[in-house]
DNA sequence: CCACTTTCTTATCTTTTGTTAACGTTTCCT
DNA sequence: AGGAAACGTTAACAAAAGATAAGAAAGTGG
């Protein structure tokens, strides 16, 4: 794919929180930057600062931490989402994630830097406050769900769940990120999946 | 406390993240309200839509779904803080969550309609933008860290970063609350509580 | 001030989950 | 193509958590 379909597509997926005039656009996306990112390698890791925030063209990406030696992954993003260390962006502290490649990636980025100037620019700040402001609610709104199933939900509530309004996850992700990503151990998973496809024990 | 004091607190507390001058302050306030919350009565309730977002001057609330007849607490609110049910308020959904006075609360609040007018409100719109991007950000913040105790920590290594970090819900909340708020039942933090304060078994 | 509720602990029993290891299959890599 | 690594399931045992009930202590509200 080349730079500008890439561009284009992000353009068009901005539209869900905010349409730039050709003008804006312009300058907008002079602060953007396109970057490939091989399966494998990392977009953050702990103790550095994640000073960027990406969208996903094409690939997807894993966070995991590591507790004891173990890898322990606990989201993904897909095509047309965001990826970044949202607490270490926003804080400029180091983060505590590893961001990795699944597949081979193709992202448009732009740095802490870059927002920072977009929100000093009189042209473009307050479009980008809103968009900001937008791209933040969203993500509360997945979390507000996402807590609220590990409090009241059991390991198993949360895989029918998961089941059920699967999305991409159940697909295209191997099962021991996906046990980590509910919160069980992938044995525990494996027999949970029994339980449920089998309805024995 | 007279309202008067009560929304000196509130600017005060602002500056945070917004710091209004006199002539935004006069038209921001003028989109506020002071409410009082009996202990025991409903900031939101299950389908219900909560229209308003709260910042607590005085009291403490908890946040509860009911499963099979059982109340499960996730979260609490105290003094200086922001209280909603942040994807109702957002989505303008009914939310499925009851928010409850703990304690007689004073609150002050503005609703999603008096946003909309802020936010349509040249004045205002920039400011009022930029606050309600640092608001959703911060909460971003607190719930990254509190799905990674999810994913990475055992419910006993949940309850020592309370115990240390303990901050006021150790201090100000039932001990059946903090289970729940744990992910885990009562029954059980009590064998915590005895494992760690004892070493024994 | 007394009855009532709430809160917390403890005990017992059951269920679930974690841990470790083994095994077969698939995928990856060079 | 072939060896190595990754993946999923299963088994056996240990550890932890859930469910339920009982009882004591503390707090609440007339």
């Amino acid at each position: 794919m080349d730079a500008n379909s890439a561009l284009n597509i992000y353009r068009e997926q901005l539209k869900k929180y905010i349409d730039f005039n050709e003008a804006e656009w312009i300058i907008f996306s002079q602060h953007l930057s396109i970057n490939q990112l091989k399966k494998k390698h990392y977009f953050a890791e702990p103790g550095k600062v994640c000073d960027k925030v990406a969208f996903m063209i094409i690939g997807t990406v894993r966070y995991y931490h590591i507790k004891d030696g173990q890898e322990i992954t606990g989201y993904f993003s897909f095509e047309n989402e965001f990826v970044t260390s949202y607490k270490s962006f926003l804080t400029g502290l180091p983060g505590l994630t590893y961001i990795q490649a699944l597949e081979d990636c193709l992202l448009i980025t732009f740095t802490h830097r870059d927002l920072d100037q977009m929100l000093a620019n009189p042209m473009l700040a307050y479009k980008v406050e809103k968009f900001g402001r937008l791209v933040a609610e969203e993500t509360i709104v997945c979390y507000e769900d996402r807590v609220a199933s590990f409090i009241t939900q059991t390991p198993e509530e949360r895989y029918l769940q998961l089941y059920n309004t699967g999305k991409d996850i159940l697909r295209r992700m191997p099962q021991h990120y996906i046990a980590n990503y509910l919160g069980i151990t992938p044995v525990s998973l494996s027999r949970i999946r029994r339980r449920v496809l089998t309805g024995v024990k």
